[in-house]
Parts: C-alpha cells; structure tokens; sequence
DNA sequence: GCGAGAAATGTAAGCGCTTGCATATTGCCT
DNA sequence: AGGCAATATGCAAGCGCTTACATTTCTCGC
C-alpha cells in the first residue's frame, strides 16, 4: 500500500515547510511545538494540521544547536553481551523515561579508548548526563567530562572518597563477607576465578576484598589460588578445570560472578565432582541464572533495579542543580543457596 | 588534581576557537578532521595540537545540519532485560564499529507506541538506519519511516514476502520442526508456554507453527494446552505448574524461549518431576543458560551473533546505496540435550 | 469610537559545522 | 628563472531551529 509511486520526494519537511503550509512564520510554528499556550486557538489548529499532513519532525540535532539542550542522558556499560548490566540499565531506563528524558546507551566492550570514543559521542550528541560503571578509564576521559562539566555518576561500585558521586555497593567489603563464610565454615584451600582486572575495578576490588577475608583469618592471601579469565560460561568450566587439576585440589572456589560460577557448575558435573559436597562453589551478581543451576548458587545478591532507579534518580537531580550531597550505598547480601557447605571431610 | 579553581569556565570549545588557537580557519579545521590527508602534514599538527589541549569535540548536532549525515545507526529491542537480543545485539554493534558508525540503542518495552517514540526519537538524532525487531508496529511508525527513506532492516524474522527487509530465521518453520520432533517420539498430549502473542509477532508464529506441525500429524491443534505469560523464570515456572496440574497431563511442554523453558525445568524439579522421564520440556534460542540447566536443555539454536552481523551488513548496504536484493535467511536448527525425550509409559 | 496596553505574530540573528569555489603556495620541468 | 599544475588554505553560504526584539492585531474602558 505504499504510495510511492506517486511522489518520489525523498524530501524531509522542514519547519519552513510547516510555516509555509500554515501561511504563518517559523517562529510561529516553532512556538506551537515548544510553548502552546502562547498562540492563539485558531493558528494553533491550522499548524497542528500542516504538521501532521507533512509528517514534519522537529530535527534534533537543529534543535540541540539552537536551543542548547536536549533531555537525553546516555549511558556506558561494558558489554550488553551478558546479563550482567542488563536489569539495572533496564530499571535506570525506566526511571529516565517516566521523567521525559530519553536514554542512549554505547557499550565499550571494557576497553577504555573505546569508551573514550563513546563518552565523546554520547555529550557531542547531547547527552546531558551520564551513566558509567566503575571508576577505570583513561584520563582524557575524566578531563573531558570535567571541561565540559557533565554531570555524571559512576554506578556498580560505592567509592564514598572519589571525586564524583557513585551509586552501588562496596564490591571489596562484599567479596570479603563471601569469604568470610567461606572460611568460616572450615575451608582452607580457596580458589577464586576472576574476571580480567585490568580496566576493570570492580573484579579488582572483590580479589582484594577476598584476600582482607584470608588475611584476617589468618590465612596467607598469596595461597589463594587465582585464575582471571574473560568473560563466559565456557571460561568459567574452563577455569574450574584448571583449578581442580593438581592436588591438593581447593575445597571452594568463590567465583567473581554468576556467569563464571554457572561454567564452574557445570564443569564440577562434567567432572563428577558433587557440589558442595566435594567443592563450594560461589557467585556473585545474582543474576537469573543463578537460580536455575543446579545445584541453586549460593552468590552475592546485588539490588540490580534499585541501583539503576537510584541512579537515575541522582542523575535527574544533578541536571536540575540539586546534586545528591554524597555517593549512595546499596548493600549487597548473600543468598544462600546451595552450593557452598563445609569442606569435605578427608 | 582537578584545576577547577583557576578557571570557572565551563564554555565548549569550538571549531572556532580551535581556529584561532592555531591561527588557521575554520574550514582547515574541519578538513584536519574529516580528511586528513588533504591538510599538510605541518598544519595538521598543529591544529591537532590545538584540539587537544582546548579538548575540542565536535558538536554532533552542528555536524549532522551542516554536512547531512551521522554516522549513526539505532537499533530498537524490546528489552534490555534479559540475554534474548543481548549476543546478536551486541555482534551488530561490532559489525558497525568495525565500519565506523556508532549504534544508538533504545527499548521499546515491548510498547508499540513507545517504540514509535524511540524511532521519532534516534531519527531525529540522525539515525541513517535503524534495526528492529518483528513486524509488528505501528501504523504511524510505518509511515514515518516511509516517508523519511530510513533504510531499515527487521531482524529476528525471516519474512521474504514482506516490503521490508528481514534478516533472520523463519518462527514459524522452526517451531513446526520443534513440533515434528516432539510428535514424532510419540507425545500427544503437548503443553505450550507462549510469551505474549499481542505485539509480538515472533511469539505468534512460533504458536502457529505448533499449530502446524499437530495438524500434519494428525492431532488437533484446539487440543494444546496453552499457556501465555510474560518473559520470566518465574512466569515460565508457574505456567508450568500450571499445565501440570489437572490430569491427563501434557507429557511434552514446549516453550515460545528458554527463559520460560528454565522455569519449566526449574518448577519440574520443585515438583518431583523428572525431565524427559515423566514430561518433556523443549526451549527456544538457545541462550547460555540453556546448556546450564539440568538437565540441559534441547532448544532451537537460534544463530544470534551470525544474525546481528549480516543485519549490520545489510544496513551498511543500504546505507551505500547497494541494498540487498531479498531478505536473509538464516537456519535455526534443533540443538539436541537432554530434555526431550519419549513419553513415559504410562 | 478612541487609545493604551496586552496578546499574537513576524523578523532576523545566530547556534557550530561542512563544503563549493576562490585564492594563495608549493613544487617541478624546461 | 619562469610558468603551470597541483596542493593547501581561506571565504562565506547555508543546514533547521530558537528566541530576543520589533511590529501588528486585539480587547476594553470610557
């Protein structure tokens, strides 16, 4: 049904085009789209009517240009290739549009220089805040968000003494409950397999908060037995495997996240080695398929939507000169589940 | 280290001041910028010089009215909220990266008339092209897009005698082959957990291919056993116990996609139910968590990452003026594991 | 019916950038 | 050294929109 073959006018309607339909001028019309009230009844409906029959379209960037905002905020996670980001983005999204302002969202598949880029790209297409994760990124980054004076917070991580507000939990402080339990139910022998920590502070902060929870129960840190891997299921059985090789094998292997931890349950059967019977295992993030291993991960819960609401809420208040005094905390608590015990008896 | 006390100035810089900084005019600047090689190689530095130490960006909006083209592409899914659209989404940002142009991205929440505002939206933003998902939208969005000549493929179908290019797998085939499967071990009594069919083309012809494969085999479609909810675990969980209640039960219950499907599994447990020994589940899509639940889940591998390339190719072709000829078809195939099975005995 | 102030509308100057065309510069060949 | 082509730069006209400010049109009270 497309009418195409009468009119092949490629032509996007201006706010000319309207003003010229309606017989009035751009000014005119330009005050009908942005402030109604100051138009009379009868030209209102007569430009209303000129821009619906010309399909006209504000153009943004024009608009962005002459009128120096937008109500855009954009937002940069690490990857959308997992569903890591993906709940608390979804709630931040949602917070955003219920306060009219629409969200863009870049991914830098964790590599700073591309985040670099898409910070640029985000703020030259006018975003008026910004979401990141994490503190790591390079200092261009960092002097550009300052020259241009963005509003911005860091989400997934809860840094009181950084410069800029942060909206999450303390990764460091979680990680060192987890291995407190750990330890606490007799285990010695930890393995822990880590995201990359490199540009990465989040995986960085939980390997130390590991390490606190070693040392202050009078464990030696440098016994922990490190694997860092990227990012998937498949890197995950991948590291178990590697962890459960030599003996003394570990009696527990605390994961850095939920994806990792979901390849170390799965190798731990492929090895028919029982979980917890045999080996603990923990994650971390809570994420859905969390619940749907088997045995049910025991892992850190972490306020996904609250933290993308909060967020959301932090940015808005920026926008509009009423900055949060300080970064937010959320707490992150384990949910217990199944997959941690005590060690095996031998 | 933030020199924010000497200088209160939080002016952007622009193509201007980058001129005058470096004592050349504006229009060399810009070349410096946009073709470098027609700028000698003195002058280059020097205006580069300049651009850093101003930390110049250019006003995207400016760019876009000024030279009539971004290089931006959007892509609008229905969520962000679980793995569905997260691999292929993010290969097509790969793909793009990998050819310069940068993926805007934005959720619909499965609300036609919100995906209609995000269209409006990363148009007027200066989306040269757009990625979409399914058919179904509104008519307005149809005729937006008619009329503004945005190239724009549908992805996540495979609909050769639409006016619009798709580039996908074919719901409904796939799903009468699922179906075929299932029939063919001998299972008569199927159960069905269906996403929302409303908006939501995929999940309807993925019905209609149940539908199919019961006809041709002799059994009457009016006789499944249908249940339809929203996309969560928990959704797919109680659909299931659902279905399992009344006897005679299903001894088959296919799921419209694996999140559902690993609520079914998951609820099939809570129930004492061994799976495929006293019911059958199958899945759809084949996302990670699918090889993690126990057991594992047979699904319809659906090839995401392959998908989310060629639909970025096919933009990039659009965009160059060299569309594709017809709609791409790509194959999902049934990825055998360990959930189907005969039916019990009985 | 008149004049004053309010209300409605028009005029035009940019916003920051690209680009066709004109104007230097440069390099090279004879 | 002279002349020409090529190469490098500058000039200035917009791109589509907003918004002070100027102008016109209403609306009333008397």
């Amino acid at each position: 049904m497309a009418p195409s073959d009468t009119q092949p006018e490629p032509t996007v309607p201006t706010l000319e085009d309207v003003a010229k339909a309606a017989s009035v001028s751009t000014a005119t019309v330009s005050r009908c789209l942005n402030s109604p009230e100051r138009v009379s009844e009868k030209t209102r409906t007569k430009v209303m009517e000129a821009v619906r029959k010309l399909g006209y379209a504000p153009n943004f960037g024009a608009q962005a240009l002459a009128a120096k905002r937008t109500n855009t905020f954009g937002a940069i996670i690490p990857t959308m290739d997992n569903a890591i980001f993906a709940r608390g983005l979804q709630a931040f999204q949602e917070e955003l549009h219920r306060n009219g302002v629409t969200l863009l969202v870049a991914s830098s598949s964790y590599d700073p220089q591309l985040e670099e880029d898409q910070i640029r790209s985000l703020v030259a297409r006018g975003a008026d805040a910004l979401l990141l994760i994490g503190h790591e990124r390079t200092a261009q980054s960092y002097s550009f968000l300052e020259q241009r004076q963005i509003p911005c917070v860091v989400a997934w991580v809860y840094t009181p003494d950084a410069p800029r507000i942060s909206v999450g939990f303390d990764n460091r402080q979680a990680m060192k409950s987890m291995g407190a339990e750990v330890i606490g139910l007799g285990h010695r022998r930890l393995g822990y397999i880590s995201a990359s920590r490199s540009d990465n502070d989040r995986a960085r902060e939980r390997f130390t908060g590991l390490c606190d929870a070693m040392r202050e129960a009078g464990l030696d840190p440098s016994d922990l037995n490190l694997r860092e891997t990227p990012y998937s299921i498949a890197d995950g059985a991948h590291a178990f495997a590697d962890l459960m090789g030599p003996s003394p094998r570990p009696t527990a292997i605390l994961c850095g996240n939920d994806v990792l931890a979901a390849g170390a349950l799965q190798q731990a059967r492929k090895m028919g080695l029982s979980v917890p019977g045999d080996v603990s295992v923990t994650g971390f993030d809570d994420l859905d398929i969390a619940e749907i291993v088997t045995p049910p991960l025991t892992t850190m819960h972490v306020p996904h939507r609250e933290m993308g609401r909060l967020a959301a809420q932090a940015l808005l208040d920026m926008r509009n000169g009423t900055p949060p005094q300080s970064s937010i905390r959320l707490d992150a608590t384990i949910r217990w589940r199944k997959t941690l015990g005590p060690p095996p008896e031998t």
